[in-house]
DNA sequence: TCAGACATGTAAGTCGTTACATGATTCA
DNA sequence: TGAATCATGTAACGACTTACATGTCTGA
């Protein structure tokens, strides 16, 4: 596919656990074919600007399968609203109390859009109607009707993997409120 | 504090959630004393080699209230488990089991060390031993009981969050792993 | 005709990690 | 005496973001 075309899924798929942005992307697939590992070809469909679609090697496949085998390194952890927490908690509980239920609020806004695209994806593993930005997005990858099943599959699940880790942080914030509150709370500003 | 006390106290007690190297750590603490946010003042304790106490200013409170009240920019989610895994998904349902079984066990290893953790800061909550290296980190900070007690909550608390998350998931292990073994696994390599 | 999607790319700058350099003290 | 801990710092590199630059086509 193209890099326009990798943007696109990673921003309308795979947001929730992925982003990529352009200044990454085409330096990246130049590389790629610098090092043989993927081609790169003019497709200029049906008048629209020149676009190049890249199409991975032999040499290609054998790295990312060698990159999907090995071992993961650990994430790099950074929550800001934990750090806060965490620096605020020394201080006063009011504040601390404010902080989480800020959290708790942009927590459930986010658990209500993942669930509308849930249930989008659920109609259409089922054969229903998909939203546009859906059917766009399996329009650029799998043509077969087994392999759009996985897919949107796929999709399904990593959201659903969003959604226990956004269940997750609204359990913690329940029960750090509970701890809190029972605590005095007298204490000013 | 020190800049060494600040990796000490963000690699013991926040590695959950936080991490620092002294790459970081020491030109931004320059910057803040240029900044006015913050005083260095050197303290060369019982022989000691020289080491520079850092002490926050008042105008360096009023930018950490400010900061801690500014809202919190979502965090950029880059979850490479989940990427290889999507990449899998296409192709063998096998591969992405493999996948999902060996992060489930790191995530069960990583689930115990937590509890463990969490173990020892009941313990001290409770008035009861705390270990060494919990010992020293809160010498370093809090002075006052009712501090001490703060600080051991706040440690408990963004502690109970790192749990929260891995058991969403593992949770999501055991669902993804039901919904791929209950298709086709016939599929090889 | 004008906004918005399609499409590719570069440049500058920030952020973060790793490795290096240095040197004192303590304890087995 | 030699490893571990205490302690501070720099340099080089790599990853990532943001803003910019350019231009086409489509549809309201």
């Amino acid at each position: 596919m193209s890099g326009y075309d990798i943007k696109k899924i990673v921003d309308v798929g795979l947001s929730h656990f992925w982003n990529e942005n352009y200044g990454q992307i085409y330096p990246t697939l130049d590389r790629l074919v610098r090092d043989g590992l993927a081609s790169k070809k003019p497709d200029r469909n049906s008048g629209k600007r020149q676009r190049f679609v890249y199409t991975i090697t032999s040499a290609g496949k054998k790295s990312l399968n060698d990159w999907v085998k090995a071992a993961t390194d650990a994430p790099v952890v950074r929550n800001e609203v934990l750090l806060k927490f965490f620096l605020c908690s020394h201080a006063s509980t009011g504040k601390c109390i404010r902080l989480i239920e800020s959290h708790q609020m942009e927590q459930r806004a986010i658990l209500s859009e993942y669930q509308a695209s849930e249930a989008i994806l659920k109609n259409a593993m089922q054969g229903g109607d998909m939203g546009e930005d859906l059917q766009a997005i399996l329009t650029i990858t799998g043509s077969t009707p087994k392999q759009r099943a996985k897919q949107l599959r796929a999709f399904y699940l990593t959201l659903r993997h969003g959604i226990r880790a956004i269940e997750g942080r609204l359990a913690w914030c329940e029960e750090a409120l509970a701890s809190l509150e029972c605590s005095d709370t007298t204490a000013a500003e």
